[in-house]
DNA sequence: GTTGCGCTTAACCAACCAGTCAACTAAGCT
DNA sequence: AGCTTAGTTGACTGGTTGGTTAAGCGCAAC
């Protein structure tokens, strides 16, 4: 390797980019590549095809995130607390993009799973296994809020996936209305979901 | 008019059958010409372009679903039984297009919503609307069930867009995990949130 | 200094895309 | 019968699509 390449990294980046302020379906590989900077043969060599990049690109994102979620769901911090911040960084992250493109983006994730998930296996599979690596932290909060008596429920990991699936209806929700105001009421959502004893009110 | 035109309502059909069984940026005008049955002219004879067909059949399959919805949502029904009804419709639905198509295919609406709602404003803002038509059902069935103290909530419109939401992105992930369980915790996470004071338990 | 190789370049392809159009058909009206 | 007009037909356009390819570049090892 002459260079470590950097073309497979722009190609990452400006894909999700593309991809997460419009659509798959409506990003073209030349597209990607007119703004990565990058040549259509240089895409060709460095990924077999257009579905692979995204499949690859999810897993960029996820890894270029992951030190951020694996502080905001540590065990150092009490478990309310971690739902709490997942919360508040997620509307961050979605006002932020907002503020940038000047549309509610909503999950990245989420958006590319549901347009792709009947057509590509490659891609559904990708978005499952995301979505279960967000559950597992959700998972572990809940357990851990349930083992101090902050929240009561039986199924921790049930309870996990209705939180993430809230959680993502409502982002999706606010993209479809391009309204940053609907993701107010998340963190309300999710505690009351939660079922929270404490902090419940204070959100 | 020499025949009162079945044209328009097989594309109407036909596109959201297509469009809901992968996705909109997949399917072609061709493709459901072909499958129609009906010519290119034809097509441009009865919309606009592919974007305002879509929005048509978007405005004609939930006029097709209304009468069933007012059943459901009707006052003469128990609010409790109208939101416990609602999911059960809900499954219903998914699981027969589910044996139908074999893939779990997700609530066309949102689908179709998350995908293009960057993109294409007229289809946005019909999602957004077909959304909002949704939430006045569930907005007064919640009103209703405060009244009879069955529910114990301040802000009906907004409990309603928290069980909204969740069933969306509930039924989103049962998409991408294409796993018909999942929609099996439906009415359960709707009847968390809602705080309901009886028939939480069984469901 | 030349050979080997990781990587880039730009031209190229067939298939496909949304959308157009002039010619045509047949039902309704007088 | 003859005219009008709503609706149909399928060939066509020009641009785009995802993907290919042969030639070339420049660094590293020998």
């Amino acid at each position: 390797m002459r260079r470590e390449s950097d073309t497979r990294t722009k190609l990452l980046q400006t894909a999700l980019q593309l991809i997460w302020e419009s659509s798959y379906g409506s990003v073209s590989v030349d597209d990607i590549c007119n703004r990565a900077g990058v040549n259509k043969g240089s895409f060709y060599y460095a990924f077999k095809s257009k579905a692979e990049l995204a499949v690859a690109a999810f897993e960029h994102h996820w890894n270029e995130k992951r030190p951020l979620y694996d502080e905001i769901f540590s065990s150092q911090v009490p478990p309310l607390t971690r739902l709490e911040n997942y919360c508040d960084y997620a509307v961050r992250d979605q006002l932020a993009k907002y503020e940038k493109v000047g549309k509610l983006c909503g999950c990245p994730f989420s958006s590319i799973g549901s347009e792709l998930s009947t057509q590509d296996e490659q891609i559904r599979r990708k978005a499952q296994e995301l979505g279960e690596r967000t559950m597992k932290y959700l998972s572990t909060a809940i357990r851990d809020a349930i083992a101090e008596g902050s929240i009561d429920a039986r199924d921790p990991a049930e309870l996990a996936r209705e939180v993430f699936c809230y959680a993502k209806g409502l982002i999706a929700e606010a993209k479809i209305e391009n309204n940053p105001d609907i993701l107010k009421c998340l963190k309300k959502g999710v505690f009351r979901l939660a079922a929270a004893r404490s902090m419940a009110a204070l959100s």
